[in-house]
DNA sequence: CGATACATTGATAAACCTCAAGCTTCGTGG
DNA sequence: CCACGAAGCTTGAGGTTTATCAATGTATCG
């Protein structure tokens, strides 16, 4: 139960490869699932001359809670999971970063939490003082942030409601059926949910340990609810998980 | 363990006696705790234009999750606790608002947590349409409005990791000692903490059942480290009461 | 003064955690 | 290609914390 993440930067690679500079963005596979499609043709060239899109392997830190927030990122591909340890090494995932979701949407001068990336992550990097310059200047802009942000609170809220009043059963149901509208939204409608966190992972975000989250699943899958697939769960009994998730 | 909220709006009164109009917000005593600390005097007299200032009994419904969100309140006075129901009456209160606490933060059209009052309470009331119009006019404000929320984001993440990591212990001494830096910023330092919410709020917050909290507190007690005292607790040990929170 | 809401305390039960062992999967190098 | 090791996952046995059920105590308000 003890983490000791090591920042590492260099493993960073530049991915400026296969289209024009100034279409990066315009081309961008999740642009309409993040703050970005809030921008015109014109604002998108601009974003795209501050974006450095970037590679990132397994299990790097992106960024470590009290680091200053030199830089926000878009996920463009890849899941990251944000955390907060305590003192004493219990950890508590706040969150898991699909493609579109924005790290540092709150423009706070200190990161609020940590993140490191859950297998191969794309993501694109803007430098802090050029994005806030940009977000003073477009205040439609700043509104989307800002419901982002709003959206962000409110999904916390339902999490502080999950880990305060469900059991851990009903928290495994909504944790899959969570992570199934998360990818629709993505990439269409599926049986098969993708979990690329490891079960450790799923236990710090639930409240729960490695064990129970474990029996947890095991009986999904006796209940014929689930079955367990490499990296996801294929849903055999969909209706019966969302009435126990609700 | 059930709830059924009324929503009462009859009951607030009109609260506009003492001072002119257009210096209400200007003698408000919670402004500099509050978003309005970011208008310039011209501003505030708009603001003032818009400000309806209401009191309101002991467990009044300000408004349900899910209600059409009319308006904004700032609190000026007391208390109020914010919270989602499970459907089958389970129930996470994800705040308690304090004097300067701002509802409807988030400029959603919808309110997403249901309010209600501990105690008295007096605010402010601003309807949404002409707030969001002075805030579409000022982008400093919104930006304002954007760090308060970025806050509450924040603080929301660190109570998911009470709730998740936290002993019932631990989760009382963290509660207490966050009440109590509330207090102080409001109202400068004091040993006694006020707590004006029940214990089954208290419970509500903490993800816990009253009994625990209570012997949680009986505990505390025993240990020397707080007195329990009419609406509140006094501080015997602050320090150690820290070191059982951080 | 009685009624009601709120709080405390005790006994018991259930959920979840801890500790321990064994199993799968997967990547690496012989 | 297979053997091996590491990391992640599962399963079992037993213990602890917290919930539940029940009774009693205390404060508040008409």
């Amino acid at each position: 139960m003890n983490y000791h993440p090591v920042q590492i930067h260099s493993n960073a690679t530049s991915d400026r490869c296969c289209t024009q500079p100034s279409e990066r963005c315009a081309n961008c596979k999740v642009r309409l699932h993040s703050i970005c499609a809030a921008l015109e043709p014109e604002e998108l060239r601009e974003l795209d001359a501050l974006a450095h899109p970037a590679s990132f392997k397994s299990k790097q830190t992106l960024f470590l809670e009290g680091d200053d927030a030199a830089n926000t990122y878009n996920i463009t591909e890849g899941a990251v999971r944000l955390y907060k340890m305590l003192s004493d090494g219990r950890r508590q995932i706040v969150g898991f970063a699909l493609p579109g979701d924005f790290l540092g949407l709150t423009l706070g001068e200190k990161h609020r939490y940590s993140a490191d990336t859950i297998g191969e992550v794309r993501l694109c990097r803007f430098p802090r003082t050029g994005f806030l310059k940009m977000v003073g200047e477009k205040p439609h802009l700043l509104r989307r942030l800002h419901d982002f942000a709003g959206n962000e609170l409110n999904m916390a809220q339902d999490q502080m409601a999950l880990l305060g009043r469900l059991t851990a059963e009903e928290k495994i149901a909504t944790f899959i059926v969570g992570m199934r509208a998360r990818w629709t939204r993505l990439e269409g409608p599926s049986v098969t949910v993708p979990l690329p966190m490891t079960r450790q992972d799923i236990a710090d975000y639930l409240g729960l340990t490695i064990e129970t989250v474990s029996r947890g699943f095991a009986r999904l899958t006796r209940e014929k609810r689930i079955i367990n697939v490499p990296d996801g769960v294929r849903l055999i009994d969909a209706k019966s998980l969302e009435s126990l998730a609700a």
